[in-house]
DNA sequence: CTCCTTGACAAGAATCCTTCTTAAGTAATA
DNA sequence: TATTACTTAAGAAGGATTCTTGTCAAGGAG
């Protein structure tokens, strides 16, 4: 998501401006922020068109779409592996450039053939941190 | 899950048959297929009934929300700690029981206090093996 | 240059999933 | 068995996403 240009789409105007404001940013927008952001912009840019972008980025492999907030997708400009630190209170989620070892045997895996993984971490940010309040599971 | 008794909660018929269709269930089924199987054994029993057993479930952590499938809540019977395989495709979501160390430094914490995590494999799951199609990312 | 095809757009309807509201019903307890 | 608080069913409501339709713009062929 460095370069805003693609020839594998046509580049139009509302395209040119949801990639920029996805370029390097780490706060993993929904649609809908998107959509919001852009609003002054593009008043009459629909939430469709939001959608319709983020799916074609998300097949062009330039964003990754995240399923770490219930009932919302979320994208991630950022391609490089790496993981996610998720507040459960305020939904933030923070980028890790950690690489673990997943090593899995042949039993373990029954038959799937593995093709990514991804590591969530779940827990309470500084900003949230001054009033906890409920026991989490430990392991999902 | 394992017994269908609980003092923490109201046992009623719904309850107990919800209880029961998830007892050593590994299917993670979302609430609708809950709603289904149950269907004939309950013709009007309420999906919500369903969402609220299992929120109740969720606080006694009796079972575990997951959200691995994209506008979709499912659900977890098995609340010891392991980390799931999911098929791209179908959806299928295995259940490995394999401990990893993801040890994590002050600095890459950024001040988050951690309290669990999850690691998702993806890939294709035997049965849809024969046919494969798009590239996957590699890390999400 | 003009026609034609293709793809992208906006707008809103439609759909899916989940939560909320309300009135009636029922399990737990004494 | 009476009380009480919780649970239920039904449908409305809400939020997120997808679909449909008609319009429009860009690029290629003639």
């Amino acid at each position: 998501m460095s370069d805003v240009s693609n020839k594998n789409m046509k580049m139009t105007p509302q395209r040119i401006a949801i990639m920029k404001y996805l370029d390097g940013n780490t706060a993993h927008p929904s649609a809908a922020d998107i959509y919001v952001a852009l609003q002054e912009q593009f008043p009459t840019m629909s939430l469709a068109t939001v959608y319709n972008t983020m799916e074609t980025l998300k097949q062009q492999g330039a964003v990754v779409e995240l399923s770490i907030d219930p009932g919302k997708k979320r994208f991630d400009p950022n391609t490089q592996p790496h993981h996610h630190l998720i507040c459960i209170k305020c939904k933030t989620v923070l980028d890790i450039f950690v690489d673990f070892p997943l090593p899995l045997s042949d039993r373990e895996t029954g038959g799937f053939q593995i093709l990514g993984n991804r590591v969530d971490f779940y827990g309470i940010c500084k900003t949230c941190g001054d009033t906890p309040r409920e026991m989490i599971q430990t392991n999902r």
